[in-house]
DNA sequence: ATCGTTCGCCAC
DNA sequence: AAACGTGGCGAACGAT
């Protein structure tokens, strides 16, 4: 059973019952209390959801304490399709699809919004999503049907309609995911964060600059360059005084720096760690992102080209390590922290038939199964090959472990290879459950030899230095693409088995990270929360994958403190 | 002064 | 050790 919703006005919608072909079954209904029909039909019936956008709707619902099973995304879903048609990027909300069918002019997608962090921004009711069909003269709620009956005639058209299908119920499931979690929040003692900064950092500037440590740290390094106006967080600055004690330096990144002898190198390392933890994560992070113990980011599900996650404000995926001492379970709660091992090797050894690689994939360290089988033993050569392999190493020492690796494993190295071959030829590839990646003329851009940035110009470039840069460029994203999307979809698998295990008990999915889950729970469930996690691995690994034997292991720790956790 | 780009770090 | 994929973000920089 389908259930289309349309929200209108002043949190008002109407309802529309479908049968599983998705033909409407009775007459819609109108409501005044949108939030309030939606609890009632999902008490009694646990419908899919059919609406435009989950972003849109589902937020005023979170707001109004109600949840739902599941949903289809057409927005979401709209872009799977749009893709694997090779239309990647084209406009993908509800009213632009339904353009598309009637042979009408195509709007735009809104802009997306700027990232507000919570309490910042007035709620609004529902998003206006459905505005463009309206203008366009039609009624949203038959845009949504029909507009649906034809992403399901599309979908049966892929190249692989089942695993397509799968791939838009997991997105759809981590759109409601990626609400839910940013509505209940990470767990965030701000008074751990603020003993951690003063520990770090020193005491905060009363005036708003640098805080102590911060402030010392510049002095000493102002010293020992006889440089009282210098400003070490300014790269310009640092590679002239470098150069006036006869240092010439590429640049100022923390790699380069660790090959010079000079007294000034420890601390310009040391302020730059310091200095990212303050203007990242900070004093001024900390009161514009936590409240009431929680941080909430807004997470994008599927905002990045191969399906990963992104988000909009509070640099959610790039917590630093040190800071995570903050992310605690509430008393008497825990953190149920899995950690995918190995994933994307794991993935290149299930998806390419590599019947060699899929064997050492079904050890629980494949690098040192890789290494037993080819590598002479030696661990730390198979997994640079693999990395380089699917990462598209062309220079340094991985080259002759990728030789070996090439004569080990023909058929995992031409899944890679070829994929690398249809890109530079302006080719596009797909996941395993059928994300397509882009077409190279969409925001092909890359740094050629003498480092300038440029587009990528078929018309008038096609044979020159630069478009060869840019050909090798593209092969390295589709190759890496073909990994990485795939991961993703199993990622977000995992991520919807799980919730769907975890439905009716009282732990919360709290934050998701490529391939690590955060679950908070009782202390009580959380050993049965992590065998929920394993199990949740184990289907994803089915679902997508049928028997292989290439095993997934998803590791999972009970903690107090993320932190605790590797 | 404002805006877009660059640098360089963080995460996976 | 450092050039090999996906991103977010904040400050500096530099053009307008």
């Amino acid at each position: 059973m389908l259930v289309a919703v349309v929200a209108e006005e002043s949190g008002g919608g109407r309802l529309q019952s479908l049968d599983d072909d998705g033909g409407p079954v009775g007459s819609a209904e109108r409501h005044a209390d949108l939030a309030a029909a939606v609890a009632d039909r999902e008490r009694r019936e646990h419908p899919r959801w059919l609406w435009a956008a989950t972003t849109s709707i589902y937020p005023a619902l979170l707001r109004a304490a109600v949840r739902v099973d599941r949903c289809h995304d057409i927005e979401l879903t709209e872009a799977l399709l749009l893709g694997h048609a090779g239309r990647w990027g084209e406009p993908r909300a509800l009213g632009a699809a339904w353009a598309r069918l009637t042979g009408a002019p195509v709007p735009a997608d809104p802009p997306p919004r700027t990232a507000v962090p919570p309490g910042h921004g007035q709620a609004a009711l529902f998003d206006e999503v459905a505005a463009p069909a309206r203008a366009a003269g039609a009624d949203p709620l038959r845009a949504l049907i029909e507009v649906y009956a034809d992403q399901r005639r599309r979908m049966a058209g892929a190249e692989h309609p089942g695993r397509f299908r799968l791939l838009v119920a997991a997105e759809s499931a981590t759109a409601l995911i990626a609400a839910e979690m940013g509505a209940d929040g990470l767990p965030w003692r701000a008074d751990v964060h603020e003993a951690l900064l003063l520990e770090l950092l020193g005491q905060p500037s009363p005036v708003g600059g640098p805080p102590r440590r911060l402030a010392q740290l510049a002095v000493r390094i102002a010293e020992v360059f006889d440089d009282r106006q210098l400003h070490p967080d300014s790269p310009a600055e640092v590679l002239r005084a470098f150069a006036r004690v006869g240092i010439e330096l590429p640049n100022t990144r923390a790699w380069v720096l660790r090959g010079v002898d000079h007294p000034a190198v420890p601390l310009l390392l040391e302020y730059k760690e310091l200095y990212r933890i303050w203007t990242a994560h900070g004093w001024a992070w900390r009161d514009a992102w936590i409240h009431d113990g929680r941080f909430r980011p807004e997470y994008v599900p599927a905002g990045v080209v191969s399906g990963r996650w992104a988000t909009r404000g509070g640099g959610a995926l790039q917590i630093p390590k040190v800071v995570r001492r903050a992310v605690r379970a509430d008393p008497g709660w825990r953190l149920v922290v899995a950690d995918a091992g190995q994933l994307e090797p794991r993935v290149l050894a299930a998806v390419s038939g590599d019947a060699r690689l899929a064997s050492a994939g079904g050890a629980g360290d494949l690098y040192a199964a890789l290494a037993n089988d080819a590598f002479g033993g030696d661990r730390a050569r198979a997994k640079v090959a693999l990395l380089g392999a699917m990462y598209g190493q062309t220079g340094g020492e991985a080259i002759p472990a990728l030789a070996a690796l090439r004569r080990s494993y023909p058929t995992a190295f031409d899944y890679v290879e070829t994929a690398a071959r249809t890109g530079e030829a302006g080719g596009l590839v797909r996941s395993w459950l059928g994300r397509t990646c882009p077409p190279p003329s969409v925001s092909v851009r890359d740094t050629d030899t003498d480092g300038q940035v440029f587009e990528v110009d078929a018309e008038t470039d096609l044979h020159g230095p630069r478009a060869r840069a840019a050909a090798r460029a593209r092969g390295r994203f589709t190759r890496n693409f073909v990994i990485q999307a795939t991961a993703a979809e199993w990622a977000a698998t995992v991520l919807a088995t799980l919730r769907a295990s975890l439905a009716g008990t009282s732990a919360e999915l709290v934050f998701f990270q490529h391939d690590e889950v955060l679950v908070h729970c009782p202390a009580e469930q959380a050993d049965t929360v992590a065998g929920l996690v394993r199990q949740a691995a184990a289907q994803a690994t089915r679902l997508l994958f049928g028997d292989t034997p290439v095993r997934f292991p998803l590791d999972a720790a009970v903690v107090e403190s993320y932190a605790d956790a590797k």
